[in-house]
Order: C-alpha cells, then sequence, then structure tokens
DNA sequence: CGCCCACTTGAACGTGTTCAAACGTCGTGG
DNA sequence: CCACGACGTTTGAACACGTTCAAGTGGGCG
C-alpha cells in the first residue's frame, strides 16, 4: 500500500544536541543559557528501571518527588465508580508526567507505564531551587503545563462532541505529531505502544467498539495499527476524519500566525 | 421540601480581607506579603463592563493582555465541526480565565460571558513584571492553573465514562463547592447563570437530554434548577449521584490527608 | 505444550440523539 | 393594555451509535 499523503515533520534542528532529555525537551521551546543548562544537567537524580504496567504513582499519594521519563512511555488514569478507567494522557520520553504534585500535595489520579521504562527521580526540593534559580526554566515548564491543559481541553471536545470513529483519528493524529516532535516518527510510521484496552479507555468508548472502529480506519485505506505500531498511510485523509487541527498543541513558540 | 442534607461549607476565615479579587483569590492559597499584595494592587489594570453572550477573546486571537473577572461570570469553549460546541470551563469572579495567554501566543478556544461582567484588564509586560518580583504569586498562579488541570481530567472523567444524570449532579456538586468557596452559595442555594443549552455542551448531551435528566434528578428530590438558580435539596444524594469527591478540586492547600 | 492475554466476532439491547412541534415567560413596541 | 417576537424550555416518537454479554481466535512466552 503506498502512502497516499505522508504526515507534515514539523520537527526542528535543535542548534545543540545535548543528552539530558530535560534540557532536550526545553531548549526545543526557549533557548537556554549555558548555566540554566548546567542546573538541569546537575539536578540530583535518581534512575529507576520500571516494568512495563507498574504504576509510578497512585491517586492518593503524597510524593516528595517528581518523575522525569527517560526511556519508554507512560500514560494517567482515574478509576472511577466501578472499575471504569479514564485515560487522560500518554506520555512520551523527555516529559515530566507528574510535575504537578510540586504544587499539588495529593495525587488526584494515577501514572503507570505504558512499557518498560527508565525514569529519573528528582525530590522536590532540589527542584524547587532549580526553579527560583532560573526563571526562564520555571517559564518553560509552566508553559508546558499549559500546553497538556490544551490538549486535555482538546480530549474534552472530542469525549464530549465527536463520534468514535474521529475520536481515534484524531488521537493517532495528535500522537503522530508529538511522537515526530521527538524524533520517533519517521514514514507515516511510529511505535505507539498502547492496546486497544487502553485506546478504548482513553477515548471513552469500548473495547470492543475500539476494536470495530480499527477496523473500519483500516477499512479506509487510513492506518494499520498492530502490536503497537502505527503506520499512517494517507495523513489527508486521516486528519480529515479525524477533524485534526494541530494548533492546539502550540508547536511553534513564536511563529503562530494570524494577528489579532 | 425540607433539606435532607446541607452541602458543607467550606469556606475558611480569612485573615484580611482585601478589596482587590486576585489579592483575595491567591491570599486563601498562600500568605502574600503585604509588598507582594501591594504588587498586586497596583497593576495596572483597565476596567470594562461587558454584556452577556459577548466573546471576551476568541480563538486565533494574540491576546496582549488577561483579563481578571470582578463581577459576573464567564465560561470557555470551542466550536468543532459543524456548529458543535463544547465548554470546558465555568469561570466566577477572582478568576483569571485567559491567563494561559501570557504562555501561549494564540488562543485555541474562546471566552464567553455568561451574565454582565466587569472585567479588568491588565497587559501582559505588567503581569510578566509581577511574577519576575513575586515568586510566591507567580506559584500561586501556577498552582491555580495546575488545579484547572485537575479540573479538566475531572470533567474527562465525565464526559467519557459517566452518564449523563451523574454528569449533570457531578458538575451541580463541583460548582456548588466552587461558589461556596468564594462566598456564593448558602443554605444550598447558589446563583449559576447558565442555560439548560450551556449545560448539555458542558456535559457533552443534547439539549434535549439535558432537559429531560433536569426532571430526573428533580423526580427524585435532589435538586431544582430553574432561571439560573441553582438549590441543592439533598446534598448527601446528589454527591452519590454524581459520584462526587472534592478531593481533586485541592481546596485544602496543606492539610490533605492520607500521607504516602 | 499449554496458558495467558489481546484481539475478534455476533446478536440483543439501551442510552442518548434527532427532528419537529408546542409552550411559557419576559421584554418591546404599538 | 395587548400583540408580538425571541428565547429557553418541554414533549413525543423514531432512530442510531455504541454497549454488553458471551463465545471464540490467535500469538507469544514460560
Amino acid at each position: 500500500m503506498l502512502s497516499q499523503s505522508t504526515p507534515p515533520s514539523l520537527r526542528r534542528q535543535i542548534p545543540e544536541a545535548d543528552t539530558h532529555p530535560l534540557v532536550r525537551r526545553l531548549q526545543s521551546v526557549v533557548d537556554l543559557g549555558s548555566e540554566e543548562r548546567t542546573a538541569i544537567r546537575d539536578l540530583p537524580m535518581m534512575v529507576r528501571e520500571l516494568r512495563a504496567d507498574q504504576d509510578i504513582v497512585r491517586e492518593g499519594d503524597h510524593p516528595s518527588q517528581c518523575c522525569i521519563l527517560l526511556e519508554g512511555m507512560a500514560f494517567r488514569y482515574k478509576i472511577i465508580g466501578e472499575g471504569r478507567r479514564q485515560i487522560f494522557a500518554f506520555h512520551a520520553p523527555g516529559e515530566v508526567p507528574d510535575l504537578q504534585s510540586l504544587f499539588l500535595k495529593r495525587m488526584d489520579h494515577s501514572l503507570c507505564t505504558l512499557t518498560p521504562v527508565k525514569a529519573g527521580f528528582v525530590r522536590h526540593d532540589a527542584l524547587r531551587e532549580l526553579l527560583a534559580g532560573c526563571p526562564r526554566v520555571a517559564g518553560a515548564l509552566w508553559r508546558e503545563t499549559l500546553i497538556e491543559s490544551a490538549i486535555f481541553r482538546e480530549w474534552m471536545a472530542g469525549l464530549g462532541r465527536r463520534d468514535a470513529l474521529t475520536r481515534v483519528a484524531h488521537l493517532f493524529c495528535e500522537m503522530y505529531i508529538r511522537l515526530d516532535a521527538i524524533g520517533r516518527a519517521r514514514d507515516g510510521k511510529t511505535e505507539l505502544p498502547i492496546t486497544q484496552n487502553e485506546l478504548a479507555d482513553a477515548l471513552g468508548i469500548s473495547d470492543v467498539h475500539a476494536n470495530r472502529t480499527l477496523q473500519e480506519l483500516r477499512g479506509r485505506n487510513l492506518i494499520t495499527f498492530e502490536r503497537g505500531a502505527l503506520t499512517i498511510h494517507d495523513w489527508e485523509g486521516l486528519a480529515a476524519a479525524g477533524e485534526f487541527d494541530p494548533a492546539y498543541l502550540h508547536q511553534n513558540p513564536d511563529a503562530e500566525s494570524e494577528a489579532v
């Protein structure tokens, strides 16, 4: 099956490669000074390896540290009522999925690994010190939390006002763009290590219906999705089916067009 | 109809009353120093009066100022596809609904008045100066945006995994608690100036179904809701029907129980 | 080899939608 | 004072999208 239209790659060349994943992530948004970079690199960080499907923090916890994803993916969720689960977000390497614990003592949801994960744990006091000393870093992280809010809103719009097929298509577009931005996508293909059950719980549908919707998308030659690998055969078609407009991801820090 | 159980009032006595709504709001979360309070009070603010049902900022705008709600209520929303609308949040006096514009140039959604509104507009550069000079104020505002994220997540859980009746009950519980916290509720009664159509668009249901669900809640003697006035007749019953647990609102800045 | 887990399929069912019409109330203008 | 229009609300009936339950398939890994 030939690719009818390939996804746009918005990946930007990063001026100065850096091995620290947090530096790399923030660097793509603001220009950090070298002192700021070293301040981040000097963060005391305890690295741990976790298996797939393992909670990192749970609802009700009072964490004293934050977790930086170094390798592997994770997701955040909450269980309500009798075992119904809502997934709020999928997280890729370089992200700090529980940054909020720095400001909100009690976790109102849980964080769980999707794959085997290598994660760095940084104590709150060390992070606070970093933020106090580096306002630009603080600003960049604050901005990240606001972008996450924008993603939440887009998911809300999907959950509230889009049908199942549109939701699935939309999620695939979003994840492709986000994974491409960190160099994890290529030629319409990317690893997206989630099961149909997790897909369903993120999109507010049953897993049976998630399965049927995937078949429909496949039947329209838009995607294939098997064993955690997503292939987009027709980006234009998928974006149209998903009503996808990437503006809400705020990927271009400055050059956002359409003046007021 | 006698009140079978009254909502808990979590309103805290504020040590030092202040007329500036932003000071009042932040004061209830952190202890501000007097220099910080005056820094906020000295913010150059342009006050405007707006009518009901009027957009303050629109998707696509590039605002150069933020808006502080002084009187009246507002909501944020986005239109997707052919006129389907999703409402993301309702805002009460003292809140800064478009704080994100300080960090994200382009609005990815719109902000609209629900009632006649008195709003203060503060230029971004003035706000940035305030945040640079008062880290505690910055922290408090950051915390507010994180609480808003928590509310978004709870709404997502509702949109994805709760039925219509539960969603309506849950929203009423949430709004009651939030409005009570700013002194706008009393004895199970509060102004909640939204139409059934807005209720439906917030909860991802049709307005016809919103109407029928309200009748059901009323039939169970849990609430009455007419002409923008919400009365909760049975708080326990409503909270149970709405699967409502206020933990996600993070109202107790410090004393959040259940150690890790 | 056998088990477990993720995925797949069918059929009945249910919650919520859509469409269309009518009602009530409030504010405006004749 | 009444007529009118606008808007929010209410009602009924047909319909659709997605759920639920239950059984079965298939692949990966101990």
